[in-house]
DNA sequence: TCAAGAATAAACATAC
DNA sequence: CGTATGTTTATTCTTG
């Protein structure tokens, strides 16, 4: 059996400064691990939607991007180069935030705060976009509702229909999949042995492909990984259909990094790309049965093994799991001399989902660690 | 002009 | 009971 031991190379360097949770969630002086095995999982979460459009703001408004931060190794399996918000989505004015440059800039500010102009998304564009900018790919509606609010600032002006819109875009597109939550179990208890059984449970229900799901009001939305190619694909003809000026210079050069990534889904699988792994699970998908969310989506310090006492999984057969996150990786840290192959990646993997649900659900509970 | 897709509005059911 | 969410139907608009 082939060891896969080495560190995963990270094949999206676009990344931009994580969110405060996520910063808060990592130590920022961790090191590299020395004498762990380690391997790393390249997160094609990179930028929350409020880091997605802060470089614009930031920068007044300029739409201008490094052409060394444009890799061609960028995968299209994941919305990394969306995150290039100057290149790629900067079809609005964001007159609330960004300090105009006047002198370049005739339209009174005051007419922009009065009339942002519509996004050319569809519907179906706009809720692709927030899921995939969702740290775990997936969204309820009021989140959905809360990033599209957030990123075009037409819609805060908007009359309250388009939100009937994206509930009636989420029920008739099949490229969107509820997922209902599991509401039973968050009745139960909300103490430690919450966690510790639903991480159990979740390790169970790993192997139907299914995950309890965090609780709340509603539903969560994902998208369909079937139709993921096709959504990308009206974004990008969005993109092109849109935006033929020179300020989206090296939107081109993203596209084309981003076709070619597409070329290749579907064909190869690579281990660094468990991104894909994640959209493509081993098993078939319906409405009962979940995918799992990408380990890119683990929130990460310590996700398992937070106290020292006996882990009472270290006798249900299951390798305790440690994880931290570094600069823009996540780190798998095995214990001791573990050997790890591809398929126990692939499995690793879902260990890493089983657990971030059942973390969930704990903080939802209202549970304390 | 026509068809298909998207947007919009509205009614209704359900869950919290 | 009010609100949010989800589904369905119908109509209008846009686009190729």
């Amino acid at each position: 059996m082939e060891k896969h031991t080495q560190t995963l190379p990270p094949h999206s360097p676009l990344h931009s400064p994580r969110s405060d949770s996520e910063a808060l969630s990592r130590s920022p002086s961790l090191p590299q691990p020395a004498a762990v095995q380690l391997t790393s999982f390249p997160s094609s979460r990179t930028t929350p939607a409020s880091d997605l459009y802060s470089a614009p703001r930031a920068s007044g408004g300029s739409h201008c991007l490094s052409p060394s931060t444009v890799s061609d190794q960028d995968d299209l399996t994941c919305l990394s180069w969306l995150h290039q918000r100057g290149n790629l989505l900067p079809l609005q004015p964001l007159p609330k935030i960004t300090t105009l440059p006047q002198t370049l800039d005739p339209i009174p500010v005051q007419q922009l705060l009065s009339s942002p102009a519509k996004p050319p998304y569809s519907f179906s564009s706009l809720i692709f976009m927030a899921i995939e900018d969702s740290p775990e790919k997936r969204l309820p509606v009021k989140d959905i509702y809360q990033w599209i609010v957030d990123n075009f600032p037409y819609y805060r002006e908007a009359p309250g229909g388009w939100r009937n819109s994206v509930r009636h875009n989420l029920s008739l597109s099949k490229s969107f999949q509820r997922i209902h939550r599991d509401k039973s179990q968050v009745r139960q208890t909300s103490t430690q042995n919450f966690l510790r059984e639903s991480i159990l449970i979740s390790c169970l229900m790993k192997y139907s492909c299914f995950v309890s799901q965090s609780v709340g009001k509603g539903s969560l939305w994902r998208v369909c990984p079937e139709y993921r190619p096709a959504l990308l694909e009206v974004l990008r003809k969005t993109h092109y259909c849109h935006h033929t000026n020179s300020s989206l210079l090296n939107k081109r050069v993203l596209l084309e990094a981003a076709d070619n990534g597409q070329n290749t889904l579907g064909e190869t699988m690579e281990i660094s790309d468990l991104d894909f792994l994640s959209s493509n699970p081993p098993c078939s998908l319906t409405p009962d049965h979940e995918e799992l969310v990408p380990m890119e989506s683990v929130e990460l310090t310590e996700v398992a093994g937070e106290d020292s006492e006996k882990d009472p999984l270290a006798d249900s057969g299951y390798i305790e799991l440690h994880y931290y996150q570094y600069q823009q990786y996540q780190y798998l840290v095995l214990p001791g001399d573990t050997e790890v192959d591809l398929e126990s990646v692939e499995i690793l993997q879902l260990d890493a989902e089983a657990q971030e649900a059942a973390g969930s659900l704990l903080d939802l509970a209202g549970g304390n660690h």
